[in-house]
DNA sequence: GTCGACGATATTGGATACATTGAATGAAAT
DNA sequence: ATTTCATTCAATGTATCCAATATCGTCGAC
């Protein structure tokens, strides 16, 4: 069964104490509350499995519940935001970190950014010259990163995503790039909760990064393809390994 | 510039008047008003490129502006409205129908059909003979119509569709489901379009299918993946020759 | 005559008030 | 003691109200 999110007291709050926000620009809560709401979600502070109360979520954020409903509607259709559904009433859950659902989402991911990634592959060689500058330079970084002993996570975290924000960026039309912009972030939920075990496979990843520049280099698509893919599913097998030993988070 | 979508003129409507439908059931409201106002775009009443009003919808569907609201960024999230972005408000217009479009919207929903249908490959031969049946039966009746000079292009639309569902049924996980009953409706838009022209081709589909069905029969995954991507992308350089003739819809 | 500033209006975004329904609690009866 | 029914409560879904702002038209000045 579920726990409440937060606390259920109910303390008639006066003005001073709500303040933890200031009030936000007309237009703006929206955006606001879905980005908050993911980031509880993201750093655990709304852990798997938890109910999601509306109004609690709307004055810990200091707004009406309407933005607050539109970003969990948001955030549901994004995925992390499951919905217990009752034929009129809905309950919203915070969805659970399975390894099921961690090798599903890594193996999407990996089939839409090799879509991306033949994009690249396909382009004029000088392009392609110039993107592979970017992504060894990131992939260098990584590879230092991946020496020293106590890198910092989120630090490795934000390189190799830049490095698949790259190719999505060259190599992706609209759809793809609102798609992945959509379902990548998710797989920071898995990244955050069993980075320190994952990070000693670093190097792998960098070893797998500098294949996937080289067949760019060549513009060789079936390579890129094949090897953005492999990055992804490896990724998920590494991922799915410390999973089963700590265990999923909120699947009963 | 997008023209308005519907009459602005302001009748001060009396009660019978409204009462185009009857109140739905408290708790229905957002999902009727996402359900219809999908409808209304599909069938292309509302035009592609045409701006949105709220408060228009609301009253036609009888409801508030709330769920009204609700569903446009549902509908937005899934592709159908897109947002002109002006920095604090929005105006949603009806996406356009162009061939860009329609190539990357074919090209994603091949691969992801294409994964499902390696997870099917991978099954228990007795299952996959049972799909296999399924799938038979569905292209069988596929294969009256398309000789059947007057078949009617709604029965092609929905037998061609069950039977990329089936492959989602039994290949895909709840993530990929999520996705494909997400992103495959939105071809329904181009196929009413430009069905008339299409249906002439409906034997190559046809046989495109039976490719697919004898991979799943041998359990080829690599041949069924391949099987759907190309059945989709064939599909896409079909429909582009059709829009280079007819002309996009609401690109300005 | 044209361009710009100002004002009216249309339309969206957010807050709040209200209705409805699902769940929980407690009392009564067997 | 357990089960069932009624009542209450909590939480969601919808409607309406209010605020903010972009757009368009009009009027005036150059």
């Amino acid at each position: 069964m579920p726990t409440k999110s937060e606390t259920p007291i109910k303390i008639k709050v006066n003005a001073s104490a709500v303040a933890t926000r200031p009030k936000a620009e007309h237009g703006t809560s929206l955006l606001t509350a879905f980005r908050e709401i993911r980031e509880l979600i993201v750093h655990g502070r709304l852990s798997p499995g938890t109910w999601i109360l509306e109004a609690e979520l709307a004055s810990r954020l200091n707004m009406s519940r309407t933005p607050v409903r539109g970003a969990i509607h948001w955030l549901q259709r994004e995925g992390y935001i499951l919905e217990h559904r009752n034929i009129k009433k809905s309950r919203m859950i915070v969805a659970p970190l399975t390894k099921d659902d961690a090798n599903e989402l890594y193996l999407i991911i990996g089939r839409l950014e090799g879509i991306a990634g033949r994009g690249i592959a396909v382009l004029p060689p000088a392009e392609r010259k110039e993107i592979c500058k970017q992504l060894q330079e990131l992939n260098n970084r990584l590879e230092l990163i991946s020496k020293d002993r106590d890198g910092h996570p989120g630090e490795i975290f934000e390189n190799d995503r830049s490095f698949h924000r790259l190719i999505i960026k060259y190599g992706a039309g609209p759809r793809m790039t609102t798609l992945h912009k959509a379902i990548e972030p998710q797989t920071e939920r898995y990244w955050r909760l069993y980075a320190s075990s994952i990070i000693k496979d670093l190097h792998i990843s960098v070893a797998e990064h500098e294949v996937i520049i080289r067949a760019i280099q060549t513009g060789d698509a079936d390579r890129v393809e094949n090897g953005l893919q492999t990055n992804w599913l490896k990724g998920s097998e590494r991922l799915g390994h410390v999973i089963e030993i700590f265990g999923e988070r909120g699947s009963w």
